[in-house]
RNA sequence: GGGGAGAUUCCAGAGUGGCCAAAUGGGACGGACUGUAACUCCGUUAGCGUAAGCUUUCGAAGGUUCGAAUCCUUCUCUCCCCA
């Protein structure tokens, strides 16, 4: 392989680098040290829900691995047991030890599916952090003035429309840069929002005399909503662990307009092939079609490629053949849902055994809008007895619901 | 430390003793249309009840009142101004 190809290949994708030959230095560096970079992706242990916006970032450092740079993955549980209470008022409630072990261990499970974490070094900062004493920690925070730190623009907006910032807000970004202090970082990686964070601790690396990290930042992915990120608290994600069919539907569910970002960011076709459906989109192909193709490309990533077969015929069938009878419903018998006595069963009650989640008040409501359906038909009376006790019964509540009772 | 303003349902934001489960907008959900896209239109948006109705909700706890989101007291939190 000559040097110039993994360069493109790295570059690909990245939204911003600083400085701006970042990457050819660090490459550079490495090749005349004769050793491999130091990279560092750093996780807050909270929801412990790996996404589409995270594989962004984590298919770049998949890449850098493959080239046999080291990849360590720093676990933030000294800052999650403080608690972080960003943007809110409410301060979120510190996690317990034993709440970031396991959020660990299942954010360290997710990571797998992307990188292999047999490879990654994997630290925890309160291994640093939670042994500085006063002195060393005013020596930190003598390295930043108040001037910088308010560049965030999230401070930034926070402060001029009069919201909120705890103190402890203000130091989040120098405990973080610490982080690349202590493990002598070579190129910290993260999504455009860390781009404050990471360079802090570049900036902190030179106040100690060490070369100061590269940064690279990932584009974020917009929500499946289209709204500005993909986040798991705005509920637009599509998560890595979404059974294939889930995964399937949401990217079916996505803006037209988001498709070009999706089709770069987060399926792995070659660059030809990316250009190839770019080019039959802008030529008037229906989107849908190229949709299919990409929900199909993430499913065969994070599942196989039989499964992306069976998500998209079943997507197909469910969603977009009007034949009723062709729908796939889920078979619930009358025993698992403990209805011992079918002869009197309202449809109120039926849809509330079948949707747990959801409250009577709700399911009535959704009843009267005509959503639910019985063998194909729409019924809106709430108290309608429904017959279950000798043939199957086929019932369908909402968009994407299908049950079918069986006696 | 002193003074002022404020905290309302998912969010923003009305409401200043009964007509308030609380206007309006956003979001979300559902329906029609469709490609589980967008646009548009319509509906719903605390819980329980077949229903009449009942229960919980307007930062927290007490109090006044036949009746409180609205008045009083204390507390918690936030913002602004002055020192």
């Amino acid at each position: 392989m000559n040097a110039a190809e993994p360069l493109t290949v790295l570059k690909e994708n990245v939204e911003i680098f600083l400085p701006d030959n970042a990457l050819e230095e660090k490459l550079g560096l490495a090749q005349k040290e004769n050793r491999k970079l130091i990279i560092k992706l750093g996780f807050d242990p909270t929801a412990p829900d790996l996404h589409l916006g995270h594989a962004v970032v984590l298919k770049k450092l998949r890449q850098f691995q493959n080239l046999g740079h080291t990849i360590v993955i720093i676990i933030g549980d000294f800052t999650a047991r403080i608690g972080d209470p960003t943007g809110k008022n409410k301060s979120r409630p510190p996690l317990s030890a034993e709440q970031v072990q396991i959020n660990a261990q299942t954010y360290v499970n997710q990571l797998s599916k992307i990188l292999d974490v047999n490879r990654c070094e994997i630290r925890y900062n309160s291994e640093w952090l939670g042994s500085m004493d006063m002195t060393e920690t005013i020596k930190l925070l003598s390295q930043v003035t108040l001037a910088q730190i308010m560049q965030r623009t999230d401070f930034n907006n926070r402060f001029s429309t009069g919201l909120p910032i705890s103190l402890h807000e203000l130091v989040y970004p120098l405990l973080q840069g610490q982080d690349s202090v202590m493990i002598h970082a070579d190129i910290e990686m993260g999504g455009t929002d860390q781009l404050f964070n990471c360079s802090m601790g570049r900036q902190l690396q030179e106040g100690q005399d060490l070369p100061g990290q590269a940064v690279l930042c990932m584009p974020l992915l917009k929500g499946i909503d289209g709204s500005a990120k993909m986040s798991k608290s705005e509920g637009n994600i599509v998560g890595l662990t979404d059974a294939p069919h889930e995964m399937f539907g949401k990217i079916m569910s996505i803006p037209d307009a988001l498709l070009p970002d999706y089709l770069h960011l987060v399926t792995d076709f070659t660059p030809e092939g990316k250009q190839g459906l770019l080019q039959q989109l802008n030529q008037g192909e229906n989107p849908m079609a190229i949709k299919k193709q990409v929900g199909f490309n993430v499913v065969q990533q994070y599942h196989s490629a039989e499964d992306a077969q069976q998500a998209q015929e079943f997507f197909q069938n469910q969603f977009q053949n009007k034949k009723f009878e062709e729908k796939e419903f889920t078979s619930v018998s009358l025993a698992a849902l403990g209805i011992d006595q079918p002869e009197n069963l309202r449809l109120l009650d039926l849809c509330k055994e079948l949707k747990i989640e959801e409250s009577r008040s709700n399911l009535k409501r959704l009843i009267e809008a005509g959503s639910v359906t019985i063998n194909g038909t729409k019924v809106t009376d709430s108290q309608s007895p429904v017959e279950v006790g000798k043939e199957p019964v086929k019932v369908r509540i909402g968009k994407r619901a299908f049950f079918e009772l069986v006696p």
